[in-house]
DNA sequence: CTGAAAGCGCTTACAG
DNA sequence: CTGAAAGCGCTTACAG
């Protein structure tokens, strides 16, 4: 591969004017400009980024971690981020980390290695040593969904506790007076919040959430499955299952099929996370919607804020309910959204 | 950020020494590798792997083009290239084409910029000048699940010729005889293969695939929408819609249900590439499914194998038909699998 | 406007 | 076993 001498061979300059027609650098006679241009093209040569990284102490990049790329909201969040990174320059690098703290560290590991300019994070955890050295060593970062507390991070997220106020309104007015809810990982700051806003929901509406209406996710399909069924064989099963994100839900919906109930009919059913296929579900699953793509970007923007040397704001963005018929009909008054 | 030079004072060696233990050289004397070690963990040094691409010319990374991540089937197959990569000891950069020529481009640029050591593509189009000479001048690479012919590299993908064909069968035993398609892009690999072994599974069994029933879409849900429009307007509109993915059968559903009408009543749908929501929309969708997670992991092998100087082979996995009930009732004997 | 030179943080023959 | 030194491909003060 052709390098920068090679350039400054062809072209008859010094390599330091080919760096500078390549970097636009304003003083470079036209004629030289001319000529390293043909250069450039005849050779095919294309810039070592590797070896500019390693001169300018940056690389234009930035890391993204993020819990699970098999969850929808993820993927939609990580293509708003990197839209929005591109948009300003950046390029992004994700690490998947499978809602696994030690594969979530080996990606954070990896991204500080490669000396990425700043790094966002929807931790998996409370925070490994790794994560938490690197934001006090002043590594640029921002956290986006799930955070860490008592980290001097900025946070970009979604406040759900006034749509999962409506959703209990919705519920409590349909005359479901059971719910209970399939929470996230206590580790996480969205595993915990839903679940806190949940009970203050209910309580609202003089209704209790007891411990036996509270089954332990961990944000995979497979832990909705086992949790409803354990609902499932209470005594008293709930009339309402409330699945803290779109993947556990789909294991409850297995669930719930399994057994060969219905729904809204034997079990009402909704989630938080909004995707698409909602609309199709048998039947149309109710759930909470996050503004994913603001979220996204507004992260960027911060974090490119902290690593460009100005102060990254923390942003948080309303989530909003939206009714389908999982939870049975509904007068068309509490209806925010039909599809 | 502490440098080698910092270990090196630190541990009061050279920084050559300090290097050869970081690589595990055999030949260094246990006390220095005690003292080098202690001062890595006293500074929290992390070698810089910009520094070391630049010396070693490797990045022990490989670069994933894929057409969409909003796309399960490529979500899935991201997931399973970057854990075989990971098992293999190198990373993954994704970029995300959205199904766009241009923005392929960018990812491939900016991927051969950062010099990754061997790249996976599953191309939008034909192949732009900029991957072509790439490919000529032997970077490395690969072709997952759609492929540019007439190029030097190896292809890993599924053969869905005999799952059509399963599928024809299946729709012919249930009465339809009207079958149309909504195709991906001509310019893919997949946009014809799958019209062409629609076409012949259905002369197979003596029926035709007029014009009219074949509809051009771009793999994306939009587009599922538009042409199920289309075919709902002809005089005789078909009996059976078979989306060429997973995305335009979304597309396709709400087109049908903004019309009022219902599957399989009125009409049949069918897919390619398989999901877990199919089981649970309404009604479960009939699909062709991948081997995804072995595609990815024989990409990426095949691509180390092409990085570290062995020849990587091209591989062909079969895909298989999923029976389910949105193409009408069904004899169990055609049956495959029920969920 | 232009070039020679230093240096980013590593690795690796080459000597010893 | 160990260190001095060269060099990977760039960028950027410093002189001119």
């Amino acid at each position: 591969m052709a390098s920068i001498k090679d350039v400054a061979a062809e072209a008859g300059v010094s390599v330091a004017t080919v760096s500078r027609v390549l970097n636009g650098h304003p003083s470079v006679s036209e004629d030289a400009r001319r000529r390293v241009t043909a250069a450039v093209t005849a050779l095919g040569y294309r810039p070592n980024a590797v070896a500019r990284s390693l001169r300018t102490d940056q690389t234009r990049t930035l890391g993204l971690v993020i819990s699970d790329v098999l969850n929808p909201y993820f993927t939609e969040l990580a293509r708003s981020v990197e839209e929005e990174a591109r948009a300003l320059g950046y390029s992004v690098i994700i690490g998947n980390a499978d809602e696994r703290p030690d594969l979530q560290d080996h990606h954070v590991r990896t991204l500080l290695d490669r000396r990425i300019d700043g790094l966002l994070v929807s931790p998996t955890d409370g925070g490994s040593p790794l994560m938490l050295d690197a934001a006090r060593a002043g590594t640029p970062m921002v956290f986006v969904d799930r955070w860490i507390p008592g980290v001097d991070v900025p946070v970009v997220r979604a406040d759900g506790r006034e749509a999962v106020r409506d959703l209990v309104a919705h519920l409590h007015a349909l005359g479901h007076r059971r719910l209970a809810i399939i929470a996230g990982p206590a580790a996480t700051t969205t595993g915990r919040e839903r679940v806190d806003a949940f009970r203050e929901a209910l309580a609202d509406f003089g209704l209790e959430l007891p411990g036996a209406y509270i089954g332990q996710g961990d944000f995979q399909a497979e832990s909705g499955r086992r949790v409803t069924e354990g609902f499932l064989d209470l005594p008293e099963p709930p009339e309402v299952v409330f699945a803290a994100d779109n993947l556990m839900v789909l294991g409850a919906l297995d669930a719930v099929r399994a057994r060969g109930l219905r729904v809204p009919d034997d079990i009402a059913l909704a989630a938080f996370d909004d995707i698409r296929w909602f609309v199709h579900t048998d039947p149309p699953i109710t759930a909470i919607a996050q503004p994913t793509g603001e979220l996204g970007r507004a992260a960027v923007r911060a974090l490119i804020d902290r690593v460009e040397g100005r102060t990254g704001q923390s942003v948080t963005l309303p989530a909003r309910l939206v009714v389908r018929r999982s939870c049975g009909a509904h007068p068309t008054a509490v209806q925010r959204s039909t599809s």
